[in-house]
RNA sequence: GGGCGGUUGGCUCAGCGGGAGAGCGCUGCCUUCACACGGCAGAGGUCACUGGUUCGAUCCCAGUACCGCCCA
């Protein structure tokens, strides 16, 4: 039986084995007629550009854990797998690709260059389907999604058209973030801010009637081109004079300019005069709309400074933001430029290019009358969020959100079901393309070019990959999903545009809990990034330790909510784990046989056995309250605690001295950690399982393990004295330079754990390898014996033959004295406190007492120890 | 500027009102019949700083410093 299971363990051809034939038994396929609970996770899209990264690893392990250990406990589970379109990184990928054959996508032509992204996507796009499968996740294939397939399709379309006509999806002329180098328009919070040194220029705009000047300050200075007016606070003394004035542009000196008064002005910065771009600063348009002012657009899509930047045309942004500085400076209008001025500047979240604000036409989602609703549902408690905290950013989010930018200017993703008609300008959405006018009926109609940001789809994941439109048996069963599994980064993006979707066509909310994790970073805690170098690829670490180690150690490593540090090496210590936990197996296996006994009546049970069943239970208790909280890593090191530390240190060794006697318990004991592991090491605990139990079936299907009942302290005291001895004893020969493996004799006085010690006395003989071990009434004299005191006041004396070097003797004692009086002072000092004594509760002061009273005794022993060395 | 988190042995991190913990690393010994991806034993910390609450603070409160993240 065991003949077959290597030294080492070796996981790759086991990897492999195991998922082909779970695959092949239909093991990961949820039922939605099943008599059971539905426990649900939709795992959150990859991009289908994407490759399995550090983060995804995290994620899937922990997903996986969970519905695996939902499965075991009964559950219908369903992890549903699936891709994200990703419209921008996709059409960017496939756009490369174009240049390199010396093409692009404007001289192929829109239907064209669609086609050729799917085709990239049937080629390509599974690749981390694939990786996933490595990793060893358990989803549900068969209900594999795409935000792009035909079903999502019909959900986006449904949504839009249902949100126009209830009036939340408008069409407006706004400073939007506009990527210059994607060509296209961004969200909010599809830009990120970064800290970069720029320059500050403060310059001055001269009155037009020629009594003077008022300086402005830019980090921009090509948008003085756009300027249309100076805004000034109304309360600010300084400029209350030149209210109502004009000035003059050097560049166009046509241009009307007043100066007016706004209280949206910081007062604080610069020079507390503001130069006025409508059509280039949210700000400055939001003043300008109450103000009156002229919007001017200076710049093309690619932010290159157009026909109304006047001889400055033809430059992009930043040549126009040098030459009209040079240009300005000889007419004396410069006050001052400082340089490096480090400044926030959004950056596109895609390509990373300097988002330009501009003016343009797009599509919005009004969110305030979703907000709402998404926000009373964790007041009511209908939705948690793990950790807490994060529901205050949640909250906050919410409660000042923005309207969401939904129009793309580009191909690839769902296109805007809008149509308009040239007769008799009906706008109007539709479910199915449009070829007449819903108003005029005139044929005379075009759709929008545009297409909805990607998000705008994957906010529907948790139902539309469910059937939705049509009310399909999965959506009854498996909605609401039960926990979302997602990084803090996407909190915004996705989780909080999930809910308010699925509280609007749902009536429900799309998750019960939200689970935040961490993000994975290096060994120095910074973020992995291609850029930087530090990548650590999952499916090399699979390559070489094993996809359960991997595993392992992101679970162990993840305490909700906090960012982790993930290094070859902690891949490395899951690995001799995985070892361990092999080479533990193959001897219970090889000790066992054939057999698979069943526990005995406790009465049979010896003290070791009702010791490591009582850690047991206390184990799978703790691992079970870790893991109801999603706390994996607390869970991941009591179990790597007592498999390593109690049963291989331990109970293992032990059950050598009684082989049979300790079978049932070691098949218990092996038993119940497979079952408890394999949610996070599945294959190893697969093929361990087979042989421990075969014909039992997969362990996917094997019961989740309980605590029995068999929770016993005083045995786990009991133990705790015992290895206290063994421990001592072993350090006693180290220290007297005794090879360990050198049988001496032993002599305990044990007090009133005599009974126990007699008991224990074969065990602690072999442990501590001894010739013999007698219980006495107290030490003889030491002629020639090394001695030692346990915490439990145990007295220990090993006969070394006059071996013993009375130094090493005497100052292991007086080490050990020192500790034991200032415990003493310490216990003292506190009985001696009246308002201890009076305040404390009742058992701490009894507890200090005993303290007291134990640590007493422990220094008359070793004081007399040290009186029999002689000094 | 607003918010959140962190600061515990060399490293990575638990703990969070009553005797400082783990893993790795380190030191010494050991090729002991599951495992050298190992065994045995050991050294190592004024729990960032300053105040406060308390009989008692690494843990609670306030403030300071530094680090990180999110939002503007």
């Amino acid at each position: 039986m065991t003949d077959g299971l290597p030294k080492a363990y070796q996981p790759e051809d086991i990897e492999r084995r195991w998922y082909e034939e779970w695959e092949k038994a239909d093991l990961f396929r949820a039922d939605s007629s099943s008599a059971q609970s539905p426990y649900t996770i939709v795992l959150p899209p990859p991009n289908v550009t994407g490759a399995l990264h550090m983060g995804h690893a995290l994620g899937h392990t922990l997903m996986d854990a969970l519905t695996r250990r939902a499965r075991m406990q009964g559950q219908e589970a369903l992890w549903l797998p699936g891709t994200d379109h990703a419209g921008i990184a996709t059409q960017n990928v496939v756009e490369r690709e174009l240049k390199k054959e010396g093409t692009d996508r404007h001289q192929l032509g829109r239907d064209a260059f669609v086609q050729r992204v799917w085709e990239w996507k049937h080629e390509y796009g599974g690749r981390i389907l694939d990786q996933m499968r490595q990793l060893g996740d358990a989803c549900d294939w068969t209900r594999e999604r795409f935000t792009m397939d035909e079903g999502l399709s019909r959900a986006v379309r449904a949504v839009f058209v249902r949100w126009f006509d209830d009036g939340l999806i408008y069409r407006g002329n706004r400073i939007i973030n506009w990527c210059p180098r994607c060509e296209t328009a961004l969200s909010d919070i599809e830009v990120e801010h970064e800290d970069v040194p720029g320059e500050l220029v403060t310059f001055r705009y001269e009155l037009a009637d020629g009594t003077g000047s008022i300086a402005v300050a830019t980090t921009r200075m090509e948008t003085m081109l756009g300027d249309t007016g100076i805004f000034v606070h109304p309360d600010d003394e300084r400029y209350r004079d030149l209210v109502g004035k004009r000035v003059r542009h050097p560049f166009f000196p046509e241009r009307d300019m007043p100066i007016v008064a706004d209280e949206g002005v910081d007062l604080e910065f610069g020079t507390g005069a503001v130069k006025a771009t409508p059509a280039h600063d949210p700000l400055d348009f939001e003043m300008g709309e109450r103000q009156g002012l002229e919007k001017i657009n200076i710049f093309n899509g690619t932010a290159h400074v157009n026909e109304n930047g006047g001889r400055f045309q033809g430059l992009d942004r930043y040549e126009a933001r040098r030459a009209v500085l040079e240009e300005l400076d000889p007419l004396g209008l410069v006050d001052a430029v400082e340089r490096p001025y480090v400044h926030s500047v959004g950056h596109c979240y895609r390509c990373h290019t300097e988002v330009e604000p501009w003016l343009s036409l797009q599509w919005f989602v009004r969110m305030e009358p979703l907000a709402k609703p998404a926000m009373n549902v964790v007041r009511e408690g209908r939705m948690r969020f793990e950790p807490k905290r994060f529901e205050k950013s949640y909250m906050d989010w919410l409660a000042n959100i923005r309207d969401w930018c939904i129009s793309r200017q580009i191909w690839w993703g769902h296109r805007i079901p809008v149509w308009y008609c040239d007769d008799c300008d009906a706008v109007f959405a539709s479910m199915e393309d449009a070829d007449v006018c819903e108003k005029c009926s005139s044929s005379n109609v075009r759709q929008d070019t545009d297409v909805l940001d990607t998000w705008f789809s994957s906010q529907l994941w948790p139902f539309s990959t469910l059937g939705w439109p049509d009310e399909t048996a999965d959506l009854d069963f498996f909605y609401p999903t039960s926990v979302m599994v997602t990084g803090y980064e996407i909190l915004y993006l996705w989780v909080a545009r999930m809910v308010m979707s699925g509280l609007y066509f749902m009536k429900d909310v799309p998750f019960q809990d939200v689970f935040i994790h961490g993000i994975v970073r290096d060994g120095e805690g910074k973020k992995m990034s291609k850029s930087l170098g530090n990548v650590i690829d999952p499916l090399d670490m699979i390559s070489r330790y094993g996809a359960d180690a991997l595993r392992f150690s992101l679970a162990f490593a993840s305490i909700p909510g906090n960012d982790m540090k993930v290094s070859e090496e902690r891949i490395q210590d899951s690995r001799n784990f995985a070892n361990k936990l092999w080479n533990a197996s193959r001897f219970v296996l090889s000790s066992l046989g054939e057999a698979r006994p069943e526990l005995p009546s406790p009465e049979a049970l010896s003290i070791e056995d009702r010791w490591i069943l009582s850690r047991l239970d206390h184990t799978l208790t703790e691992v079970e309250s870790q893991l109801s909280v999603y706390n994996f890593g607390e869970a991941m090191r009591d179990l790597y605690r007592f498999i390593w530390s109690e049963f291989c240190d331990w109970y293992i060794e032990l059950s050598k001295l009684r082989p049979e006697a300790a079978a049932p318990v070691l098949v218990q004991v092996l038993d119940r950690i497979l079952r408890v592991l394999h949610p996070v090491m599945p294959f190893i605990t697969e093929e361990l399982w087979q042989r421990l139990r075969p014909g039992a079936g997969s362990i996917m299907r094997a019961e989740w393990p309980q605590p029995t009942d068999r929770r016993d302290l005083g045995v786990e005291e009991l133990m705790e004295r015992v290895q206290d001895v063994v421990t001592s004893i072993r350090r006693l020969k180290i220290e007297q330079g005794i090879p360990q493996g050198k049988r001496v004799p032993a002599a305990l006085v044990a007090g009133e754990f005599e009974a126990e010690m007699e008991a224990m006395s074969d065990s602690i003989e072999a442990l501590a390898r001894l010739d013999g071990l007698s219980l006495v009434d107290g030490l003889p004299p030491a002629g020639g014996a090394a001695r030692s005191v346990t915490a439990a006041g145990i007295e220990i004396s090993i006969d070394l033959g006059g071996l013993v070097d009375p130094e090493v003797e005497r100052k292991r004692l007086q080490d050990k004295l020192a500790e034991v009086e200032a415990e003493i002072r310490r216990a003292d000092g506190k009985l001696r406190n009246d308002s201890f004594v009076a305040k404390a509760p009742e058992a701490v002061v009894a507890k200090e007492r005993v303290k007291l009273e134990e640590h007493q005794q422990t220094r008359a022993k070793l004081q007399s120890q040290l009186e029999a060395l002689g000094g």
